[in-house]
DNA sequence: TGCGCAACTGAACAGCTTGTACATTAATGG
DNA sequence: CCATTAATGTACAAGCTGTTCAGTTGCGCA
């Protein structure tokens, strides 16, 4: 896809802007973080970044295109399982809650007021669930809902337990969140009744 | 709730910003727009703005919260309807797909990379589908889903349909998305089967 | 009606950001 | 070993934010 680059000063430059963005995500969150700070923390040159990335999103942007490759692989690995569609549908949930939870602090850097950040991730979910949905097409459902309609619908379903999950301190089990969501996707609120909890939503 | 200000000046000058912060969406989108832009426009000091509001997203959120309302009471004539629950559930979602068609331009302003106007009106929708489970608890589902991931949920799940179709020009009637949306949230997708459909999600 | 007080104004300020340009220095790989 | 290419850092114009302050205007109460 990306053939390296031949001279090792630029691998070298890029890959420490993004070890250094990543960094420091945790600690500021990702919008309060500026170009400068980068640069500052991974000592280079500010026009340097400049001659490399358009902006702090363009970088975060081709750090990230990685996790793409995970959750793909993932997805295979899931379909390929055999079971019922139920226990195959949707193998990305559980990796990225896992990974949420392994990165528990650069993930709410990421979800803590950015748009951006989620935005692209955002985009490699949608990607991995329309492939998936064109992988397992039901061919006899004839007239219903447009398949991006119900990409996005699953997406931002998805990323909102995601960073709910996350502002809450992640305290349930990577399992336990994983099957709710999947059973209110899969089967609606109607079929997954709730349960009434102690404080309101914040 | 909010006392009416005695002095008319700051009645006329928070009007009129407001006002002005909406009239300048359509064009500019909300990111972009600067609290000069607004104070230039409006035609009010800038210190003035400063000592009403201490910051674009503060006027904002006073300016949006009579949507609250709104929503609110929609939801009531919805739950006070007799008939199927399924007919009655998630009122919100058919009066706020009519007001982003009425006012097109305004919301495409407002989910244009927008995180925090949207975060606002997210905020609204989980408190209204809050109420709405409260409303229509259902006693004998024992342990299931935490009532606040079902929110998240589906209000996520909202917001990302509300911002693809406004994305995709607002083409389905807002009955239409209305019901897709419904069908999604109230079966699953396993029960609301998707369709084929030309192009890829962008 | 008129007075006092609160609101509005406009300008100035320091501090920060983004992109771009350019001459200089350093490192790479053939 | 040396030409090529990357990195440096300094400087620049433009812009926004948030605060301060002296001066003006308009409101509302008596």
């Amino acid at each position: 896809m990306t053939k390296p680059p031949i001279d090792r000063r630029v691998a070298r430059t890029r890959a420490t802007l993004h070890q250094t963005l990543m960094s420091l995500i945790p600690k500021w969150g990702y919008e309060a973080i500026t170009i400068r700070h980068i640069c500052d923390a991974a000592n280079v040159g500010r026009s340097t970044f400049y001659s490399h990335y358009t902006s702090k999103d363009d970088l975060m942007r081709s750090g990230i295109e990685n996790l793409r490759q995970v959750l793909c692989d993932r997805q295979r690995d899931a379909l390929a399982t055999p079971g019922d569609i139920r226990d195959r549908s949707f193998g990305f949930s559980l990796t990225l809650f896992e990974h949420a939870r392994d990165h528990i602090d650069l993930h709410r850097g990421l979800v803590g007021g950015g748009t951006v950040a989620l935005g692209i991730i955002r985009q490699i979910l949608a990607d991995v669930v329309w492939d998936e949905f064109t992988a397992t097409a039901d061919k006899n459902s004839a007239v219903a809902v447009p398949r991006e309609l119900v990409v996005q619908y699953v997406v931002g379903a998805y990323m909102a337990v995601l960073t709910w999950w996350l502002d809450r301190g992640a305290k349930l089990p990577p399992a336990e969140v994983d099957r709710m969501f999947r059973r209110l996707a899969i089967e609606g609120v109607l079929h997954a009744p709730h349960r009434p909890t102690g404080d309101q939503n914040g």
